[in-house]
RNA sequence: GGCCCGUUCGUCUAAGGGCUAGGACACCACCCUUUCACGGUGGUGAUACGAGUUCGAAUCUCGUACGGGCUACCA
């Protein structure tokens, strides 16, 4: 099929590409591979002022991490490329002043100043921000309201200028959403937006109908804030290229943090990621936190992402990126915004470890221990311990809280809770294990439980007194795994050290 | 203010005229567990409101309320 999608972005500060943002990517990402169409990624960086060198990298960085690889490099060009619109500048012009030529845009002289007056001039109660639109335009400086002559030499001259979109009055604009329906606009109510900036780079309203008719881009899914300008961009394909060559829009809702839209201050304020990796703005040198960074494994950051806001219609809610791609419509996604639940988005993550092999957890758990100081851990020694400790991780850094014992001997212990309770015969029973533990050539499980019990008994001792004792000698506090499962894996040496240590305190 | 979009348990959602409105997260209780968790079983909990159409409405229509988006030479 004949399917072709593209995702964009400005690679801005805070537009990077949070929730939202990598959400519509992956929708994209999902709907052109179920239809074997092409995957690409525009580079929207048309604003020069809030341009962050570094972004572009960043965002193929989590691209990649998510698994969401577009078929063509942006950076390098394709096909249809190149995919950056900075680079794409002198087609936009020309169709601009195709525009011009055709009357349905103008040249606008008008210095920021004087746009800020006419603000102030209309302002009045019923209409707090008035738009430059039908019923100021002829009292504006620009080629409608002034002789051709006039203009003309104003252009000549070199005078600053851009284009505006010469709007229709009451003409209704109607359009087909894969989400919503049926979409109309009355174009009175929408104002002569900008096209062409003053420094000749394109606002998004031109660059988009432009780009995404010379990409030759099928489906065009974004975020439901593109939807009050879409009767811009419907009506410049109809004068540009013709309303029937036009992609095929969906709107997609919005992602909602606690209270209203999702921002990238929610993820400071109330804990959570809201950015897939971890962003340094460059400017403020502000560090927001990733889901990579925070333990998010990919297939679960994924997986979270696409059921905000849509599902199969069965109830299964754990699906592989593979599953999704065959199992993905955009008809099924929901129309309202949904709000992030970043408890919800934990369980998921849950169910991937759990769901997750040992070894496909080695690398990415041997280099935390690897960041957090713990270094030269043994391949088996470490694939015991993600086995026994994985389904109690939440997060992916949960395997060093819950597994560090492993590797750092306890300097000090939870003695209060050993002590109200602890005797000399106590004392002497983990002389009497310490000392069958050195001689017995068995170190399984089974056998370590076995000789802890038999010898309780024999000394008359109840077994669950003695559990707990052990288990702080071993770990250091109340918590961990069972306990002669931790014996197991610290072997012999160690496990009888740690005895010893331990009694010399207690 | 204007325009557009939306509204089912606290949250994500299922049910697109017809059984006691289903599931998941969170929460609570119990069970398992001589640690802490995981897990298991059960429970609390929703169709925003008002009209209309219909034998019958969460579902269709209208109005109201509430929420969100847009209203830049930003995307």
């Amino acid at each position: 099929m004949d399917k072709r999608v593209r995702v964009r972005f400005a690679p801005s500060p805070t537009g990077g590409l949070h929730l939202g943002g990598m959400r519509t990517v992956l929708y994209n990402y999902l709907f052109a591979k179920q239809h074997g169409g092409d995957f690409i990624v525009r580079i929207e960086d048309t604003d020069q002022s809030r341009y962050v060198p570094g972004a572009e990298e960043y965002i193929f960085e989590c691209l990649k991490w998510s698994g969401l690889e577009p078929d063509e490099s942006p950076l390098h060009g394709g096909e249809h490329g190149p995919y950056r619109q900075s680079e794409r500048k002198e087609h936009y012009a020309e169709y601009a002043e195709q525009l011009v030529k055709d009357g349905h845009a103008y040249y606008a002289f008008d210095t920021p100043d004087e746009l800020e007056k006419m603000r102030l001039d209309f302002r009045t109660e019923q209409n707090p921000s008035p738009q430059y639109d039908h019923s100021v335009r002829m009292k504006m400086r620009n080629s409608l309201s002034m002789d051709s002559h006039e203009a003309k030499r104003l252009l000549d001259d070199g005078v600053k200028y851009v284009i505006r979109i010469k709007m229709p009055q009451h003409e209704t604009i109607t359009f087909k959403d894969m989400i919503r329906g049926e979409v109309s606009f009355d174009t009175s109510v929408v104002d002569d937006k900008v096209l062409l900036k003053a420094d000749g780079m394109p606002t998004y309203h031109l660059a988009v109908v432009v780009d995404d008719h010379l990409m030759k881009i099928s489906h065009a899914f974004r975020g439901e804030e593109w939807l009050s300008s879409a009767p811009v961009h419907i009506l410049l394909w109809k004068y540009l290229f013709g309303e029937d060559k036009m992609p095929q829009w969906a709107h997609l809702p919005l992602i909602l943090g606690p209270n209203g839209k999702l921002s990238k201050r929610d993820g400071a304020k109330f804990g959570f990621p809201v950015f897939a990796m971890n962003w340094r703005d460059p400017k403020t040198k502000e560090l927001t936190e990733g889901f990579k960074e925070k333990g998010f494994l990919p297939q679960a950051f994924i997986n979270f992402l696409a059921l905000l806001g849509w599902n199969d219609g069965t109830e299964q809610e754990i699906f592989s990126k593979e599953e999704l791609i065959g199992k993905f419509s955009i008809e099924r996604v929901h129309s309202g915004g949904a709000k992030f639940d970043y408890e919800k988005a934990k369980w998921f993550n849950h169910e991937w470890i759990r769901q997750s092999s040992v070894a496909s957890l080695q690398s990415a758990v041997g280099s935390l221990f690897n960041d957090k100081g713990i270094t030269g851990i043994e391949n088996a020694m470490l694939e015991k311990v993600i086995t026994l400790v994985k389904d109690r991780c939440t997060l992916l850094t949960d395997f060093y809280d819950h597994s560090y014992f492993f590797f750092e001997a306890p300097d000090k212990w939870d003695v209060d809770a050993v002590k109200p309770k602890w005797t000399g015969d106590k004392r002497n029973f983990f002389i009497a294990y310490t000392d069958k533990l050195s001689a017995t050539g068995n170190w399984q499980l089974a056998n370590l439980e076995e000789t802890f019990k038999r010898l309780a008994e024999e000394m008359n001792i109840k077994p669950g007194e003695l559990q707990l004792p052990l288990r702080i000698m071993l770990v250091g506090g109340k918590f961990g795994p069972p306990v002669f499962n931790i014996a197991e894996i610290l072997g012999k040496h160690e496990t009888i050290n740690r005895i010893k240590k331990a009694l010399a305190v207690f």
